[in-house]
DNA sequence: CTTACGATTCCC
DNA sequence: GGAATCGTAAGG
């Protein structure tokens, strides 16, 4: 059996995740991410992605945390309930997070970098044409959110349910190690090991 | 209104 | 190593 002959799969058949299946802390949400299929639906086309590298951030003691100054107009959907996305525009680019915690705790998992499976074409288009090798569409925050069209229209917007946005289980699922270290990026709380991704993942930010 | 500031990316 | 660049949040 190669991969070659195996039948492709049709992502629009399978459920998103329910709710209650988000782990309870952001830690182990964080870690529960990884391995995930985020599904952007974009007109007629679904992009594909596998979720590679994450951040963790803490509803307390995280000084890096958005959430640590309070709740604002900006950080409103990370103080509701967990499984929706909360999305920031950073200078150019957009990143993308998803809520963690019950409401009212603001914990929110960052996606850093993830792997494309589907759509590569249209994520290519989106990223420009001056990135020539495959790795760069979606190794990092900015990146992704550009190569799968994410911006603040998504703010908010529930991934248990299939619309624009939300998340599936690999149906190809293979194990894999989770590699651990500090926050990328960060000036506070640089010190807390917040980083989790796949080991020897081509596709992460950082090795 | 004015100012300071990034959970980034890309180029020199 | 450094500039670009823009919404957010805080202060006058």
């Amino acid at each position: 059996m190669t991969d070659e002959n195996a039948e492709p799969v049709d992502y629009r058949n399978i459920e998103p995740l329910t709710r209650e299946l988000y782990p309870h802390s952001t830690i182990d949400a964080a870690k529960w991410a990884l391995g995930k299929l985020l599904i952007r639906r974009l007109g007629e086309e679904d992009l594909v992605a596998r979720i590679v590298e994450v951040e963790a951030y803490l509803p307390e003691y995280d000084e890096a945390a958005h959430a640590f100054a309070g709740e604002t107009n900006r950080t409103r959907v990370l103080f509701g309930e967990p499984g929706h996305a909360y999305i920031f525009q950073l200078r150019k680019y957009h990143c993308m997070n998803i809520v963690a915690e019950p409401e009212s705790v603001p914990g929110c998992v960052l996606i850093r970098a993830v792997e494309p499976i589907q759509g590569i074409e249209t994520m290519q288009m989106l990223r420009g044409e001056h990135v020539k090798k495959e790795h760069n569409l979606t190794n990092g925050p900015g990146k992704l959110s550009q190569a799968l069209g994410i911006d603040l229209g998504l703010y908010g917007a529930d991934l248990t349910q299939r619309g624009d946005l939300y998340l599936i289980d690999d149906p190809d699922a293979k194990p894999f190690e989770i590699a651990q270290s500090t926050r990328i990026g960060i000036t506070k709380s640089p010190d807390l090991e917040l980083r989790f991704f796949i080991a020897d993942n081509p596709f992460v930010s950082k090795p």
